[in-house]
RNA sequence: GGGCGCGUAGCUCAGGGGUAGAGCGUCGCCCUUACAAGGCGAAUGUCGGCGGUUCGAAACCGUCCGCGCCCACCA
């Protein structure tokens, strides 16, 4: 039995909302709801204005972690705005094939069975990721239900799927008409355990400790000394290189010197690249195994001479033979050493290595022949939509790395020695015919002809990604409707890997129409102490333990709230129960509200009938309006939930609940009309709140209005009330004074109460003169609020706070500790006297009163009053107060 | 080597020329008939250091210290 139903069997009668709200079973069954009511389907014919985001989609290598549900999170919420705002919405879901990532999760589950993809082979080994990502696929699917993810799911895509497939050749076939696609040989970097070429940006470098040696090349007097880190490669040297002008060694150039450990000879060359600086001045050319030995021997038609296989072991004949690169590196100091040719010690250099960004294995520059993307006109314009403000970047800041990389972008490597993927497009012919197919072209079949055994990047397919999911290269309804993307939400991390290439393949293939008018970069999910996630380091949280526990609501408004834009967003489990707390009040207020009779029904009362309370909660509501709208436009997904928080609880279900059971104990017409004014705050707040916390608001919405549901509901503007009609909806500037001043001495008293020692509960005989003041229409809120008694027979004023020109004076019956209290005010006087001294420095100097704008002035000025006032007060509470 | 950013309450972070803020945590009192997943009250910071600009600096500038990230063909 949980605990709601065992609240729901006490005999006090019960509103038809349980006391607690419990969130895994409201949730589950509203989102089906949804669903099945077609609310998330977008209509390509419909007449409304399109609003369009696709999903980042998630690799199908596993399940989704916070990260997702704190960007689906941000997605879902600015559609699920959008929608309510009357535009046709498109969340467009799917999911990646994550070509080297998938295909190497699905190896070490074959790993697990002690085979390899080679002992299945090519068909069989895609067939079983297929089947991996049917299973993947399934659980993704199952967890964006479970956040709520109001997406179109008749729409949901994969990047290996039928049609996805022929946008790819599609695209393939135009950039290689284009002359944009080329094969060419060139240094590629490798990974020696995945076995493919991968490109640049799939390398991580980090500083590794490596070991300098200096190495003696040539015999006799034609020798010089080359520093090296990589001995290794050295059997694959065909030159040293010097610095053209470096007259030690000016003899040498264009000699031949011997190679050590090899019985051949090396040219010496002149290269402006070499750093006569650094180490001896003197490099040693391995234009197979190192992209600037590489560049070097092209400008000087060196050979190139592979020394490793694709497993990075030592081909070369002799003892090195079968050796890895380092057990190839110590063999070969140590025959070195053997000669006499390591001429100085080995010293310890920390130098930048590149890593596998899949697998953390060194990678291996290497000579081979692949397929590139020329980058150049893409780039270009890729850069110029930014430039040109056709595209937006948010937050700005980013705009700066985004140039720094696509202007200075090198060619794209987009063949991969991988099963998993698009494979190339490309057939071969028995008399060296090379032919690019396009999708609708037959495969030859004739004798000979062979198709390339590479696939594709895995983010060549999801750079066409904002069109392929519409349809296109067919000129679909959707892709008419709903192309470009009305905004691009995603994090930074993937800024080059995807944004850039999209923003390339967009402008390209749509003629000139960049994919998405807004780019917004969220930050990387971390845990609590602002430690990156990871699940080595044992702090990485599945959403669905923490959805289960607190509900969705409670995870997304978590996120949500740490949303500051371009920034990382620490969550902890503390912090997902508090926001489950703010669901319960909200659910517990929306409770008071119909056990009070609150309504939506009919019109709002006249101004001139609505107390300073009504008046003044509706003011505030239309300023929050205005607030979270202007914080939606910028992104401001913090400061929105923010500030969504503080206005729900703090004046709505603390001060404005409180101060409406008075009225509501009272009766008469302004209980109905305050029914009606708190009916409509609590439409407003739920229908504000409702794209970050939908399922609970969609619960209390629909019980408090009796309508279908939040999903289609009409976003809230400022609400109008009869008799005050303003451009920008109600405001009552004094109401909101007036109950500035209510809560001022509430607080006030209350301190009092509190320093006193008196119970909150306890009633205490109290004497309120409020005539002539704002407050005096307050008095009954304030007796209730404060546990004021009447006064009775023998009252006897013990202590008199005088407020604001009010006065509450509250019979203490002797109890009081004077002591304590006359302590307190003397604090708070001399705080008032400084306060005093500080205002009075700045209005008696000259250059400030000159300098100053007005408005501060008037602050100072304002402040020196107000602390005037505090002093009246305190030494009136000290006078009152009965001598010790 | 280049670029960007950050150091504010115990923790995580907002703010940003005019009296220091939030959430969580802490302390005290309370089951007050929506909610103890709650209410009320309280405490807590020379806003990294040092200079400068200014009537006024946590904020702007310089510099130093400490962190983080991105980029780069440092043999």
């Amino acid at each position: 039995m949980t605990e709601n139903t065992q609240h729901q069997n006490s005999s006090v009668p019960e509103p038809e909302l349980p006391k607690t709200y419990a969130p895994a079973e409201v949730e589950g069954p509203l989102y089906e709801r949804w669903v099945d009511r077609g609310y998330f389907a977008a209509d390509a014919k419909s007449e409304k204005p399109p609003y369009t985001v696709v999903i980042p989609p998630p690799n199908v290598t596993g399940s989704l972690h916070l990260g997702h549900a704190f960007e689906h999170t941000l997605i879902d919420a600015l559609t699920r705005r959008k929608r309510m705002q009357g535009f046709e919405t498109l969340w467009q879901p799917g999911m990646d094939h994550a070509g080297i990532a998938t295909q190497n999760v699905v190896e070490r589950e074959l790993a697990k069975e002690g085979k390899s993809r080679h002992d299945l082979g090519r068909e069989a080994f895609v067939e079983r990721v297929w089947q991996w990502k049917n299973e993947s696929g399934g659980q993704i699917s199952g967890q964006m239900r479970r956040l709520g993810d109001g997406v179109d799911w008749d729409r949901e895509r994969f990047t290996m799927d039928e049609g996805l497939s022929q946008a790819v050749k599609t695209l393939f076939k135009k950039l290689y008409d284009d002359e944009l696609i080329y094969r060419a040989e060139r240094i590629i970097n490798w990974c020696p355990r995945c076995l493919t070429a991968i490109s640049d940006i799939e390398v991580e470098y980090q500083d590794d400790e490596g070991e300098l040696v200096s190495v003696k090349y040539g015999e006799g007097e034609e020798t010089l000394v080359v520093a090296t880190t990589r001995a290794e490669t050295m059997l694959g040297d065909t030159a040293v290189a010097v610095h053209p002008d470096d007259e030690r060694y000016a003899h040498l150039i264009g000699k031949r010197i011997k190679l050590p450990l090899t019985d051949r000879s090396i040219p010496v060359v002149a290269d402006t690249h070499v750093d006569p600086e650094f180490g001896t001045g003197a490099v040693k050319v391995t234009p197979a195994h190192d992209p600037n030995d590489f560049e070097i021997g092209q400008r000087h038609d060196l050979p190139n001479i592979a020394v490793m296989d694709e497993h990075a072991v030592i081909t070369a004949h002799g003892p090195f033979q079968g050796l890895d690169r380092l057990e190839a590196r110590s063999a070969i100091v140590g025959a070195l050493r053997a000669e006499g040719r390591i001429v100085a010690e080995k010293r310890p250099y920390t130098h930048s290595v590149g890593h596998c960004s899949r697998c953390k294995t060194t990678v291996e520059p290497r000579l081979s022949m692949q397929w590139w993307v020329k980058v150049g006109p893409l780039a270009k314009a890729a850069g110029d939509a930014v430039r040109d403000g056709k595209v937006k970047v948010h937050p700005q800041e980013m705009e700066k790395r985004y140039f720094d990389w696509v202007d200075n972008l090198h060619d794209w490597c987009i063949s991969r020695q991988l099963w998993w993927g698009h494979r190339i497009p490309v057939w071969y012919g028995p008399n060296g015919e090379v032919v690019c197919l396009g999708p609708d072209d037959e495969e030859p079949t004739g004798e000979g002809w062979t198709q390339d055994t590479d696939v594709l990047d895995t983010w060549f397919s999801s750079g066409l990604w904002p069109f392929s999911t519409l349809g296109w290269p067919e000129q679909t309804e959707s892709l008419e409707k709903f192309y470009p993307n009305s905004v691009l939400v995603t994090g930074y991390d993937i800024l080059f890997f995807w944004v850039a290439r999209m923003m390339m393949f967009g402008l390209y293939a749509m003629d000139g129409t960049p994919p998405f008018h807004t780019i917004v970069l969220h930050g990387m999910v971390r845990d609590q102490f602002g430690k990156k996630m990871s699940k080595s380091f044992g702090n990485a949280v599945n959403p669905l333990d923490w959805m289960d526990k607190y509900g969705s609501d409670a995870l997304r408004f978590t996120l949500a709230r740490g949303a500051n834009p371009g920034v990382d967003v620490p969550i902890g489990e503390d912090w997902v129960q508090g926001s489950r707390n703010f669901a319960n009040k909200i659910w517990n207020a929306t409770r008071f509200a119909l056990m009070n009779g609150a309504t939506v029904e009919g019109e709002l009362p006249p101004a001139e009938r609505l107390s300073a309370t009504d008046r003044w909660i509706l003011s505030r509501l239309n300023s929050v309006v205005a607030e979270v709208d202007a914080y939606y436009e910028d992104y401001q997904f913090a400061k929105l939930s923010d500030a969504l928080f503080h206005f729900a609880w703090d004046e709505v279900f603390d001060w404005y609940v409180e101060l409406t059971k008075t009225t509501f104990q009272e009766g008469g017409q302004a209980a109905e009309d305050t029914k009606r004014v708190l009916g409509e705050v609590l439409d407003v707040t739920l229908k504000l709140l409702h794209p970050v916390v939908p399922f609970v608001t969609e619960t209390l919405w629909t019980t408090l209005t009796g309508n279908e549901s939040l999903v289609i509901a009409d976003w809230p503007t400022a609400v109008s009330v009869p008799g005050a009609d303003a451009p920008g909806g109600f405001r009552d500037e004094a109401a909101e004074r007036e109950i500035e001043t209510l809560q001022q001495v509430i607080t006030e008293v209350r301190r009092f109460r509190s320093d006193q020692g008196l119970q909150p509960g306890q009633k205490v005989p109290a004497r309120l003169t409020l005539d002539g003041t704002a407050l005096a229409p307050h008095e009954a809120a304030i007796r209730q609020l404060l546990r004021l008694q009447p006064e009775g027979e023998g009252f006897a004023a013990t202590a008199t706070l005088p407020v604001s020109g009010a006065t509450v004076a509250l019979d203490l019956s002797g109890t009081i500790d004077v002591a304590a209290e006359r302590k307190r005010l003397a604090k708070d006087l001399a705080a008032a006297e400084k306060e005093i001294t500080a205002a009075n420095a700045k209005l008696t100097n000259e250059a400030f009163l000159a300098k100053a704008p007005d408005q501060v002035v008037d602050k100072i000025r304002g402040r020196l009053s107000k602390a005037e006032a505090d002093i009246e007060r305190i030494k009136g509470q000290l006078d009152a107060l009965p001598a010790a």
